[in-house]
DNA sequence: TAAACAGTTGAATAACTATTCAACTAATAT
DNA sequence: ATATTAGTTGAATAGTTATTCAACTGTTTA
């Protein structure tokens, strides 16, 4: 009845720890979530946006010259980063400018950026 | 010779804007490590094994009843994991157990988790 | 009103990646 | 010695995703 098919092929596991890690565990969902906001950051021209817009609000013209990316490739980086509340907009006569969307992902990235750089 | 070739379909830029943030900009090469850090934690599955770790010791085949999957599927996402430093491993018998690296990751996935939850 | 421009969008393509599969290594047990 | 078990590995497959392309919207300017 629709019930998930068991793929594991091991044998000799550890009950204790099992029936501990999976008491521990968060649920799916949440662990879903936090891989989602991630992937978010997980490309190189996303976190390029990321880190531009640290410092100023660009339009998406200035974003695209400076990266040296077509407006279209830019615009829908832009529209999934927004979708996933990590940047904002304002659109002002024809343009559109963009900033980070809270303090928060500033926080995020500067532990992350000094992790890679430990070492 | 080998020059960048511009792809850019923008005019109306505004310069003072594209100066600064050139300026103040990382190099590509630390934003890339720093989207490949992300890469390693953007996936559901490498997430749980983090998550996992964040509690307690494990085997190979402990995650594997845990998440249900294979043991083929779990080593591959190991392997990528131990590549990037996140986790690391000991060998006793016949058994490999993981634990994370350091206190680093710990911190990091908390940071995101909070963010995540928080809305 | 028409032309020009900033930006967006959906579909298609090309590149990438998670899982599967089958074969393998190394350690233990019979 | 042989069989069994824990785990690894490389290649193939299937699913995902970044960029391109062409067409589009909305705003400004001539």
């Amino acid at each position: 009845m629709g019930k998930t098919e068991l793929v594991c092929d091991c044998d000799a596991i550890h009950e204790e720890n099992v029936k501990l890690a999976r008491e521990k565990m968060l649920d799916d969902e949440t662990l879903k979530k936090v891989a989602g906001f991630y992937k978010a950051l997980a490309d190189s021209t996303r976190i390029k946006i990321i880190n531009l817009l640290e410092k100023s609000e660009l339009c998406v013209c200035d974003i695209c010259v400076i990266l040296n990316m077509t407006k279209s490739a830019v615009s829908h980086q832009l529209k999934y980063l927004k979708q996933m509340n990590l940047i904002k907009s304002r659109k002002q006569g024809k343009e559109v400018w963009y900033t980070l969307s809270d303090e928060h992902v500033r926080e995020v990235f500067d532990v992350s950026l000094e992790h890679v750089l430990e070492k």
